[in-house]
DNA sequence: CAGGATCCTAGACGATACTG
DNA sequence: CAGTATCGTCTAGGATCCTG
């Protein structure tokens, strides 16, 4: 158990020193792509867009405003931009009136959203865990 | 090919049910717990700790900030203590003059990063392609 | 050395109203 | 319907100085 816990240790510190170890820290972050790129993908409202997306392959701006409760015209629209122009979603306008426009996960938004889908799960299997660490942490 | 990518759609469709089915998106977002927790553990400055944690295994807070590079005081600071909170990593001081301060992951933090670093992984090797979207993007 | 306390500002966000 | 425009708030975060 013991050895099996070890290994995957020293896996994931190999992993890590192919990501880190040839950076520079003293580097500032406009020269880190990952960075950049990592502050749009998992930015919390991107995410729920994102997944979302995953479950209904299709939706449009107000059916999404809806599921991603809480997030304001704005801050969507803005979004959605963004992950229009990194290559994640796909926008699909219809010239009728009322205008309609689709929203659609691209290949590439498909591949990480699967990813992605893999965190969220940990999450939500381990969410009762990290709340009940939080409320004990308190009582000290 | 196609039936492949199909089925693994299908497969991301059944995980996200099983983790939005059952919500009622008019709920407002303090009812659930994992956007709570992923709030945190998603959070930009949380993620680059708990990765290069798992790479040195035990840092002490000035080196972690010089790796975590740019942030502040204040905020490693205060990450640190919802981490440790949350129950991500521990913090063990020794009294001596001047104080030295370890911080290292948590068996349930490594399991956290192993998750993580799948994710940071993808971001490593598709930041060039999002890169290149959103310039291409611009082009429009 | 590891942080706490303070002050300050940019910019992110929410609400509302408006338009093609 | 799918956004944009505007405005006001507000707080997260940076910089700096301080201390056990």
């Amino acid at each position: 158990m013991e050895t099996i816990a070890e290994n995957q240790k020293v896996r994931t510190v190999k992993k890590l020193e192919k990501m880190f170890g040839h950076i520079d820290y003293r580097n500032p972050p406009e020269l880190c792509p990952v960075r950049d790129v990592m502050s749009v993908a998992s930015d919390q409202w991107s995410i729920l867009i994102l997944l979302w997306l995953g479950y209904f392959s299709v939706l449009r701006f107000n059916k999404l405003k809806k599921y991603v409760y809480g997030i304001s015209n704005k801050v969507l629209s803005q979004r959605l931009k963004i992950l229009e122009a990194d290559g994640y979603i796909e926008r699909k306008a219809y010239p009728e009136v009322p205008i309609r426009v689709e929203y659609k996960l691209t290949e590439f938004g498909q591949s990480y959203v699967e990813k992605l889908l893999e965190l969220a799960e940990w999450m939500h299997d381990n969410s009762p865990k990290v709340i009940a660490n939080r409320e004990q942490y308190g009582l000290n």
